[in-house]
DNA sequence: ATCGAAGGACGGAGGATCAAACCTTTTCTT
DNA sequence: AAGAAAAGGTTTGATCCTCCGTCCTTCGAT
């Protein structure tokens, strides 16, 4: 009896093919586009916002110049920032900002992917932000909620805020990596939410919820917090449903 | 008055440093490894398995032979992995497998982010494997669960079968995101769990919970399922913070 | 005895990335 | 007014990763 046979003959359930799905590897230019370009495209980087001068950020982003300045040059030619030389200058991002382009194929065929992926993300942030955000978190998400409050007419400025607020609370949660994927997940979502209508009627609901989630938060119920999350996430879910395709 | 001057005195508040975060970029090389070896490590590649052909595996990882033949080789070298050339040959899945490494201080240096992340990861899949599980995958996790029974003598059983129950739920949730994160996030608390003392009496309260969270799930109780699996995490980070630095 | 399917090995081409300079522009300081 | 300083802009070469194609070797099945 051949070895191979030997071996095949142990127990043996079948692996989840996830094991043998592609390997992704973005390059270091690819990566630091979508970073640098996801947090101009969510406000996390202001019209106007200087970023780090070049030498520094390279270093902190553990890249060579060369290479972030390919990475600049490509969000230079698209709009998004542009640089002045000398004394004083640097690069900024742009104002006004470039119109968003729609979604690509691959997002709008990986949606409820992007949506499973946001609901991990949120809940997580939700309960740990729950667990402990401090005095100081709480007090900033309240200044967000008030801009939230006052935005219910304009949706770019909404959906802005509306970022900061979940942003924050990743933040608030202390984790690093929630930050990321917090960003990361909204930067696909907005590929999404950007082409729907949202009336005031909508986002004064959304509102609501918002309101609730902060109030479990802030009382440390870390399940109120989950499950008015849930329910906040259902509500573009059932949006995206009606309108993409495969819903 | 100079443009960058004018430029910075638009209103910003500062934006997240996770955004200026070293941009990690993995070689198609590494990732391979990790991928395998992990799938090893956590026993979804069970000792005797045998992987695909070489020239069938590269084509649906992404990549090209000769890098997938590296990756091979390094686990090769490991002890992981060995390979039986001729027809009917392969590679396959050693069997014993060589000892697990112990965790590097990278790993312990960031216990915290790893928990807060399999956090978000489990609560996800609880929630939406208990919208979406069907009678199938429900089987398929209760068979897993007998298993489990049976195991509270022997931990690196358990630990076999509580990452195939895990990893199970995320199958069920149907999002091939989640099972993709939940076996990196399951391969990354390997490393730190495998170091602690796990008493049948640790084990079998675990599996109590174990229960009834499938028993949620089968009901289709969100809430109720990411209110157990919380508790059920919560478990291993209380020990794990009793025992690492930082705790 | 032959064929086919598997792992094993090699070599060159292309591209991404890094590193280390040096140039140009602008502003601040003296 | 002169020069130092701080920023972006440019160039060049080396290195490493990855791909692709080709060929070799082994060995079970027919």
């Amino acid at each position: 009896m051949p070895a191979a046979e030997r071996r095949r003959s142990a127990g043996t359930l079948a692996p989840p093919e996830a094991v043998f799905a592609p390997v992704r590897s973005q390059t270091a230019f690819e990566e630091t586009v979508e970073r640098l370009g996801t947090a101009i495209k969510l406000g996390l980087l202001a019209p106007g916002a200087r970023l780090p001068a070049e030498r520094e950020l390279c270093t902190r982003m553990g890249i060579a110049r060369s290479t972030l300045r390919q990475a600049l040059t490509a969000l230079t030619q698209s709009g998004h920032v542009f640089a002045t030389r000398g004394r004083g200058g640097g690069t900024f991002v742009s104002d006004p900002q470039p119109p968003a382009d729609p979604p690509s194929e691959h997002v709008l065929a990986e949606w409820r992917e992007v949506c499973d992926q946001r609901l991990a993300v949120e809940l997580g942030v939700a309960v740990l932000a729950a667990d402990r955000a401090d005095p100081r978190a709480l007090g900033a998400l309240d200044e967000v909620m008030s801009v939230l409050e006052g935005t219910l007419e304009d949706f770019a400025a909404y959906r802005q805020a509306d970022i900061r607020l979940h942003v924050g609370l990743a933040e608030a949660a202390g984790s690093a990596r929630l930050v990321r994927a917090m960003t990361e997940v909204q930067g696909a979502m907005t590929d999404l939410i950007a082409y729907i209508a949202h009336p005031p009627e909508v986002l004064s609901s959304s509102n609501a919820q918002h309101r609730r989630l902060l109030a479990a938060v802030r009382e440390g119920d870390a399940m109120r917090a989950a499950k008015v999350m849930a329910e906040h996430l259902q509500g573009t879910e059932h949006v995206l449903a009606g309108l993409l395709p495969g819903g």
